[in-house]
DNA sequence: CCTACCGATCGGTAGG
DNA sequence: CCTACCGATCGGTAGG
């Protein structure tokens, strides 16, 4: 009992503080955007000086992309992980979009999707946060089309529908659920894009079997 | 000829730039977002000094309330009027998500369309803009919305789509084409737009008189 | 992790 | 439309 407890506390302060650090800026970043995170706007949040903040980062472009890193850890663990349990097949489709609308409901993130939010802010401008921005892209896209293909194989999806096509539809409708129910603070809205969801993984369904004459 | 020739620049050279600087303000804005404009930014932009800018406003607010009524006068001339010109009923309603995507793949707003920027921007942060955004939001919602529910009186879609389902999942097919194109620098993902929207109209059309069963 | 500092830039004002 | 200025805050450094 009066053994060294250290595991109660494993992580050293500094670890901590780091931490809290990365978790207030992914608050912060989520609700105003990763270019208005300031080092003393978290030094406050926190409760130490701005230099405090700063020796953990040695510049802001370390601190933006610890915190778009650490952001990458709790969209996996909130949203792929359990979006990818179900069987393979149209199962495990149906769940990674729930899973995603789901985060989205549980406001997982206050400010709405944190990648939602970094899409809309550097889709435009160059440079490294940018290209992060289009990796992350491409892997989701990359992620829906492998589950459609997968279903197709299964045949539980219509095999003359373009996979491609079929993700953009779904991204679609999974992003528009997020800044909605963020525009609107009314994660009910959500629904609707459960209701997307479904009509496009229908209109893709084997029942049509929808000829390109 | 040598009357008063007013008329070539009927503008005072302070109306001049006080359009310029609305210009700027609008392209900047599309880019880096609403927040990241400053007055000295525009001041280089256009060269004059930054309290030549400042005159022209007289708060920093002022400047992005004149930003956003004149890239929703963009919005008006560019989407919305010729959005409207085909003859009431489906063919107004293809007219009008044809004429967003026609303005996205224009390229009107170097950094995408503004007010898809603005939603992502201030969906989440409390205030006069967020207000305003959602009063545009809810716009464009009631104007497909409109659209749909006149086409389905002329007989042209299905009467039992909820035309708040449809109208999200053509808002939602518009605005991924405008993030998609904006982030991979190209225009083509627009097509990815218009088969989506095709989709779900053809998905709504009458033919399947679906039962709510 | 702190205080103390750097030059640059912010929104805004005064006075012309 | 200008110069000249205000206090506050920015990212970053020095030195402890």
């Amino acid at each position: 009992m009066d053994a060294p407890r250290d595991e109660t506390r494993r992580r050293s302060d500094g670890e901590q503080t780091h931490a809290a650090i990365l978790e207030a800026a992914m608050r912060l970043a989520s609700i105003e955007g990763l270019s208005s995170l300031t080092i003393g706007r978290l030094a406050r949040e926190i409760g130490v000086s701005r230099s405090g903040v700063f020796a953990h980062f040695r510049s802001k472009q370390r601190l933006q992309q610890e915190t778009i890193a650490a952001a990458r850890e709790v969209f996996e663990r909130e949203v792929v992980t359990p979006g990818l349990d179900a069987p393979e097949g149209l199962a495990q489709l149906e769940g990674f979009c729930e899973a995603y609308l789901s985060y989205v409901e549980r406001e997982v993130f206050p400010g709405g999707c944190f990648f939602a939010q970094l899409l809309a802010e550097f889709d435009a401008p160059d440079g490294e946060i940018h290209d992060e921005v289009v990796t992350f892209q491409q892997g989701g896209a990359a992620l829906l089309e492998g589950l459609i293909a997968t279903a197709q194989q299964h045949g539980e999806l219509d095999p003359n529908v373009e996979p491609g096509q079929l993700a953009f539809e779904l991204y679609a409708a999974l992003e528009l659920a997020n800044y909605f129910s963020t525009l609107h603070r009314d994660p009910g809205i959500v629904d609707r894009g459960r209701k997307a969801v479904r009509a496009a993984i229908a209109n893709a369904g084997v029942r049509d079997a929808a000829g390109s004459s």
